[in-house]
DNA sequence: CGGTTGTTTGAGGACGTTCAAGTACTGTGG
DNA sequence: CCACAGTACTTGAACGTCCTCAAACAACCG
């Protein structure tokens, strides 16, 4: 691990309020994976062996169905940690990961994150909170996918994007991925997009500009769903 | 609070591993409310005043979109804790809670909660389980909004409701409740409660015959999905 | 430059919703 | 015990949204 992660780690919400120890003592045993875009760290299914951190690149966890298409459930960047909780029950992944582009990852094994987790009361508070945001995030998904249709998904996420206030956004992601994580086909998320031209959202690739942030927020009732 | 409410916060996962003297400093503060059916605990938006815990009756947590309609997130019964993490933040609830059957619920003062919770290693530990199960669980609804059409989210209910080995089973709520819970309309679910029948699944009222729970399973993709 | 992959667009169809009507339940008061 | 009202549940028809399949176009990368 070089001094640059260890900055990273502690700039993340995870460990901000930990003390250096602490993060000291979690990290003696792990090592840095470098893993090319399109590689899978796991599959649904397995046992967990470690807890990841992502330290740079991008990472998506995925669901698949029988027939084999991919729904992605969230995506993850630097400084992110993903699928603690079946790390802390050591229950088997109900999902996937695959890199998305070229990414550094800390691998802590799950064993020793489980032992340290046991002694350390400093690291329970800090995950409480940490899955505590994280089950918002869920909620929020659920709610979207249940209250709104896919256009009024597609302006929600934007807006979110935009940190609430519109103007220029960058898409974070491939369009494709977008729409598995709204839970909309590509060809869905293509006619999504142009229905917002109507409410004042326009864009080529991936910059996007929302004309009148306002307005959006009344079509996908952004304030109403939270 | 009745010594028989002291037994069943010790039978729940979240208090079973906590010292005796650790809820009595939970719960000193606290107090028990009546609700009846149709009792609104709160709206989502509201800043959060306590963490509720059900002593008995039927509790659920559910969105409104715009329109007025509403989804239900999830439900909950006796010995349950909700929405910890709205009080663990101190953010505002993301959802409202309607009481579904006469409702004996106890109240911790979020601001008390948040203290104990500050000074107590093993209610923190505790906790995180906790979330870490309900984690899954969110991320299971998500996949099953994904993934599954209708009729299928409805099979994979009834077999977690039957412990995945079939029989019979009791639905705990009405269907329409379900439906909401399930991302579908009440005839959307009548329509695919109709369709079951094809697979094997037949019942009256509240009362569900899963014949043939490994054909079930293959229809939902039971095991696939997790 | 050609091959690959991502994106858009069109046509047709499936799934689920809406609206409307009818049936079965549940509980209440006579 | 029955009559009744209110609610839940089912069923049918029409509609809309979103998906599937197919093709054209654009962007990227060797």
């Amino acid at each position: 691990m070089r001094s640059d992660d260890r900055a990273l780690l502690k700039s993340t919400p995870l460990f901000s309020d930990l003390p250096a120890t602490a993060i000291d003592r979690l990290t003696y045993t792990a090592f840095v994976q470098n893993l090319p875009a399109g590689a899978v760290l796991f599959q649904q299914g397995d046992q967990p062996e470690f807890l990841y951190i992502l330290l740079s690149g991008r990472v998506a966890l995925t669901g698949r169905s029988a027939e084999g298409d991919e729904a992605v459930i969230e995506f993850f960047r630097r400084g992110d940690v993903f699928i603690a909780p079946a790390v802390i029950l050591d229950l088997p992944y109900l999902m996937s990961t695959r890199v998305l582009q070229d990414a550094r990852i800390l691998m802590i094994p799950a064993e020793h994150f489980r032992d340290v987790l046991a002694r350390d009361p400093a690291l329970n508070a800090a995950l409480v909170r940490e899955l505590a945001r994280h089950w918002r995030l869920l909620i929020r998904q659920i709610k979207d996918l249940k209250l709104r249709t896919a256009p009024q998904r597609l302006a929600a996420y934007l807006l979110d994007l935009s940190g609430g206030h519109g103007g220029n956004v960058l898409l974070p992601e491939e369009r494709k991925l977008m729409a598995g994580r709204l839970g909309m086909t590509p060809e869905s998320f293509s006619r999504a997009f142009a229905q917002l031209a109507a409410e004042g959202v326009t864009g080529r690739g991936r910059n996007v500009v929302i004309a009148d942030a306002a307005h959006l927020r009344g079509f996908c009732a952004y304030d109403d769903i939270l």
